[in-house]
DNA sequence: TTGAAAGCGCTAACAT
DNA sequence: ATGTTAGCGCTTTCAA
């Protein structure tokens, strides 16, 4: 059923201007409404664009305009993250909001804080700007664009002050899940396992977690606080530590460490919430499964992605945009700690 | 330490050209290696590059070349599969390898069978072949690259019997499962719970299981199929139907499908492997947590992308290609079916 | 071995 | 309102 003859070469903008006898310049004019034309010509254009299955060649388009109509999206591909429901999500909220305006999404690989992809993309010319979907505290990726001159949208707070970010409220969630916790639970011991301090969600997280404890006032718990956790063993050698001290309410800095968290107390035989209370500074579909679900700040990746990639896309369209914007939380209050 | 002027315009062939007093095709050529070159010019052009650091408008040479060094990938975007880690795991393969290649990667959308934003990115031709990560058996997209002649690799069985694939041995390892857990387990009552039938990974899993069934001769238990089980709900209902069958071993489909099996039988108090038995047909790192860790059948979803990749890209490069090459997997017999 | 010049398919400045 | 023309930065014929 399809009108496309294989191997053909494409209609192109001077295809059309032949057929209708004009010139590809009042084409162009009429697709793009930048110029004036008049309504029947630009109704004639379009008809015929139509009928004869044109389709703009954007490398023609980018070349001569010197927009390429892509941005490059930079996701972690190192160690623990790399299958972080998270990022793929967030992803997927980036390529979902730029097909909408007509863009594309072009992967670049981050591991640590190497800046060696990125680096051959923005030479490379192939993107108009850049969403990093992991901030480090180096600001390595920041440095570059700004010395390259990239404009650049961070997922979480960037070290750059001048940087534009899309921000969950993780601070704030983090305080209120850990004020939830001492008040309801009122637990002796508090544990806090978080992730590498390199990463800026994860220091967000921290100081969250310390306002909420300084806010408790005299009522609060010991607590042992584990930063820069990473890799199996050494989540193992934290848990032990935490159980050898009789911790009484376990806050997982995300997801992932959750799921280890869960399983290696299963795996002893503490159950959870009666031994010993569990809760995830951040939420996915699989701790919502488990038995019993687990406590968890839910902050939806999906719609980060697309606020990121309007919120570039607006950039890049010489729109006016806030530097900071600050999307939601939700506290999901589950089996895990009740 | 960055040697860019912020803002400077970008240096190319022709600066090189001048600052060297030869002509840019001599420059071009001791860059591509294509025409012949004296090895001094050549030397002192590879030199001047590094020192002016110039690096090739990509877009300029892709509208020259008519090549774009990019590859798209097609990324189910629709339900459960959504969070899938198989096609993270894959697209950063992809990734990886297309960057040492010097290539890039688009990311393209897919819900269900549509082919909106596929045909998009072909229409705009920003790449040069394409890679699908879920074929399904509408065979849609594979028309749709046939007849706009644009090579494609999948990974997985196509229906389009012309096709390119890369495939992992989902039907020989859903068989060797299979027939393992029938030999040592000896189950009087077996489940089997795959998803969508429009996938042709599926099916293959379905035959693997046929297959073994069929050859485990007289010996073989009652046995359970639900095919086609979509979303939570339906799990839900076909979990109550195998436990009412006093079903005493569960194969899941995939990792996700075997997350929800696992949670929902421990909110039920049934007990792993004790009461019931459980394996996947695909493995994932969640797999590997649990408590007990599941049995599953690992494929290596990494390497599999890096070989689709090259497959493609050697494709593009006019080189040989076999049209079906298959990788192994390997069998982790882990406590829940022991 | 090297250079001059045309051309890839669009957009945009300038002219009408 | 429309057309003419130049030009984006490369590659590639063709000629020397």
């Amino acid at each position: 059923m399809s009108n496309i003859i294989p191997g053909s070469r494409n209609v192109q903008l001077d295809d059309i201007a032949r057929k209708l006898g004009i010139s590809k310049t009042t084409v162009s004019r009429a697709i793009s409404g930048k110029g004036r034309v008049s309504e029947k010509t630009r109704e004639k254009v379009l008809d015929c664009i139509r009928v004869m299955n044109y389709s703009p060649n954007m490398i023609a388009k980018s070349f001569s305009e010197k927009k390429t109509y892509n941005i490059g999206v930079v996701i972690p591909m190192d160690n623990m993250e790399t299958e972080a429901p998270f990022f793929q999500t967030c992803l997927m909220g980036i390529t979902k909001c730029c097909a909408l305006r007509n863009y594309d999404t072009l992967v670049i690989s981050a591991e640590r804080d190497g800046i060696t992809q990125l680096k051959r993309v923005l030479e490379s010319r192939k993107t108009d700007g850049i969403i990093i979907t992991r901030p480090l505290q180096s600001g390595n990726m920041e440095q570059l664009l700004t010395d390259m001159n990239v404009p650049y949208v961070t997922v979480g707070q960037s070290t750059d002050p001048d940087a534009v970010t899309i921000d969950s409220a993780h601070q704030e969630g983090c305080f209120e899940l850990t004020s939830y916790l001492l008040m309801n639970n009122k637990p002796n011991k508090l544990g806090l396992i978080i992730g590498s301090m390199e990463q800026t969600v994860n220091r967000s997280r921290y100081e969250g977690f310390v306002k909420a404890v300084g806010a408790a006032g005299p009522n609060v718990p010991n607590k042992t606080v584990f930063l820069g956790v990473n890799g199996e063993l050494q989540l193992r050698r934290v848990i032990d530590d935490l159980l050898r001290n009789e911790c009484s309410c376990i806050i997982c800095g995300d997801d992932i460490i959750c799921m280890y968290v869960v399983n290696m107390l299963a795996s002893i035989g503490k159950q959870i919430p009666r031994d010993i209370r569990v809760a995830s500074l951040y939420n996915s579909m699989y701790l919502d499964m488990y038995s019993p679900p687990i406590t968890a700040l839910n902050f939806r990746a999906g719609d980060l992605g697309a606020a990121a990639a309007n919120l570039l896309l607006n950039i890049l369209e010489g729109k006016e945009t806030p530097q900071e914007t600050v999307l939601g939380f939700e506290m999901l209050i589950r089996k895990s700690t009740m």
